[in-house]
This record gives C-alpha cells, structure tokens and sequence, in this order.
DNA sequence: AAAAACTTGACTATTTTAGTCGGGTATATA
DNA sequence: TATATACCCGACTAAAATAGTCAAGTTTTT
C-alpha cells in the first residue's frame, strides 16, 4: 500500500513552487536543486502536469513553470489523478461483469474495498495544496 | 496505491471462515474451491496468518483452520499487520534520520503524508472481519 | 495403512517502478 | 542573430516487488 515517487514528487515540487514562485514561473532546476529530485525525472512529472492541465509552462530562459490554479484551490486528488495515481486499493472494477476472482457474483469484500476507496479518495478531495504549507517548521 | 492479492485474498479467505465453519475447522481445500483462490497460494498466507495468532491449525483428516477471535473481535487491521502489508504510503520513516530526498530535514510533505497513514490505518483499525459480512446482497 | 490436510522454504516468471537517455523546440537577452 | 536556458517527448533499462508454483515433508483420523 505505497504510494509511488511520481506522485510523491509530484506534490512536493507543486509545494516547492507554491512557497518559492513569487509570481513568476518557476525552473525544474532551481525545483531539482531545493528538493533533491531529478531534473530529468521532474521533467517527466512535469509533463503530466502539465497534459492535465495543473501548471503551465514559459518556455526558453527564464523560463519554467506556473500554477494553473492557487494552492487554495488545488486539491491533491487533481495531482495524483494527473499522474494516474489512481486509489483502487484492488483491480476489480466497479462496473465490470468480471469480479475479482472470475465469477459472476461480486465476491463478499467488494464493497469493503469500495469503501476503502471512498475513504481514502475523500481525503485527498479535500486537502488544498494550500494546506500542506500550514505550520510547517522545517525550511524547504 | 494498491493492496496486495495476499492481503486481499487473506481478508477474503477469513470472511469465508467466518461464514461457513460452524465451529468446525475449515480446510483451505473448501475455501480454495468457494472463493476461487489458490490452494498453494492460501498455504502461504495461512502460514502467515497462523504466526500471527489470527487462525489456529487442525491437522489430518477433517482439520482445517480456525478463527482465534470471533469475527466481531478481529480487526483488519491486524490480518494486513499479519501479511505485512504496512499502510506506510511513503518510504520515509518517522523517527529515521534520513527524511525521503537524504536530507537532514523533513521535507514539507512529510507531515502531509503521516496525516494519510493515520486516515488510512484509522479505517482498518475500525473495521471488523463481521462488518463485512452485514447486507451482503451476494452469495459467497 | 492410507488419505486428508497442514508445514515450510525455495524458486521463478511477470509486472511495476524508478529513473535515464537522446535528441529535439521555443524564447529572452546580449 | 548567436547562444544559453529551459521546456518537450518518446523510448529505453535496471532493479525491485508481486503473484504464484513446487517439492518434500509431518500430523492425525478413520
Ligand atoms: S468482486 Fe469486486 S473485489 Fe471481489
Ligand atoms: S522527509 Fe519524510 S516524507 Fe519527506
């Protein structure tokens, strides 16, 4: 039950340019050499990103990338679903005809993991970027 | 962000105990059959649930497994306990030195991120193996 | 004695993950 | 207009995790 780095990276480096923009578009490098991630992995999240629609880029020098919307109003889910960090703690698909185990019947934990999914879907809905840069006491 | 088959097929092979022994042993062979789950497969996580004092054995003829706690007593949470299955989103560990980018500091997520373990566990800690088995609409 | 059923460690194929590489294109500034 | 900076994008790979099998037992009931 992991959560993978892209995502991980993602919400930091979407943190990272939230504290450190000040209104101008920030670089994957100067993001690389604050945080510690990869340019070039960084480079490959930031695609998606921007694909969904969460940041958008400047292009040529100066250059780098801004938040499409406020970190008040980023919900987390919208990042992780951007990297398709999908919360489907298990593979049976909800309206499929197949259940988990080949049978025709949905087996006795299936709506178990649908509220599982729910719970943990919903706590990601409601959490703001924004949120995450309440109360921190460490430097970035 | 997914369980493992091991965790999934565990909790699904315990509901099953739970419906169908009548303070009988139940032997995976029966369990392997009703849910579609492997028999070699069920011996290794059986294996992991016995250490773990969640099914006691029975060997020989008519032997089988049986549920320690009543279903209303067993958590969740302690069958993925069981199958090492840590809801640990992320790899860094709290009390670690090392924060998840090799700095000495935690990193603005950190905290972000112990927040959904807590979310996460919270929900296993409150589930009992018995509510799985209310309104089930589905025949085993 | 035989059959049912648990015991255990090792082994392997497949899939997923994390991350790199190479070769672009756009643009600000000197 | 040259050049450096920084985004763009598909393909590739090594390593780790996962799912599941296999072999060779032991124990107990009938
Ligand atoms: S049928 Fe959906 S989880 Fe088993
Ligand atoms: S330091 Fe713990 S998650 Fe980054």
């Amino acid at each position: 039950m992991k959560l993978n780095t892209k995502s991980r990276y993602a919400v930091m480096a979407l943190a990272d340019m939230a504290v450190f923009s000040n209104d101008n578009a920030v670089s994957l490098r100067d993001i690389s050499l604050r945080q510690g991630i990869s340019l070039l992995y960084l480079e490959q999240i930031f695609l998606r990103l921007k694909k969904n629609n969460i940041v958008k880029s400047v292009r040529g020098i100066n250059g780098g990338y801004i938040l499409v919307k406020s970190p008040k109003e980023l919900k987390i889910s919208d990042i992780l679903i951007a990297l398709d960090q999908k919360v489907k703690t298990i593979g049976c698909k909800k309206d499929s005809k197949k259940s988990c185990n080949g049978k025709s019947t949905k087996c006795i934990t299936h709506n178990f993991w649908d509220e599982l999914d729910i719970h943990i879907n919903s706590f990601f809905e409601n959490k703001k970027l924004s949120d995450l840069l309440k109360n921190r006491e460490a430097r970035i």
